[in-house]
DNA sequence: TAGTTGACCGGAA
DNA sequence: ATTCCGGCCAACT
């Protein structure tokens, strides 16, 4: 099990209407400081079983997202009740 | 193999 | 509050 294949699997265990910052993806994966590496992997490996939208940055701010930008994940997490 | 890049983070200016 | 800078780590070239 790899750093990139823990952070799908953890990732993908995110419950509806919940949230995880980089950094705490990072620290389940087992790198605390990973947590660039973490927004890297997604980018590149998108899978409709992972909701990439449901990470975010520490700093509260939304962060980036290749489908359909920051709009469409706003969207989808206020659809799904995680933020206002 | 080495150098660059970026969906990040935290502290400093 | 905003901008800048160094550090971290995987993927890309």
């Amino acid at each position: 099990m790899t750093f990139t294949d823990k952070v799908k699997n953890i990732v993908a265990a995110i419950p509806k209407g919940k949230m995880l910052t980089y950094k705490q993806v990072a620290e389940k994966a087992g790198s605390p400081n990973a947590a660039r590496a973490v927004g890297s992997i997604m980018k590149q490996n998108y899978d409709p079983k992972i909701p990439c939208h449901r990470v975010v940055r520490s700093d509260g701010i939304i962060g980036e997202y290749n489908r359909g930008g920051r709009e469409e994940k706003i969207r989808k997490l206020k659809r799904e009740g995680a933020i206002k």
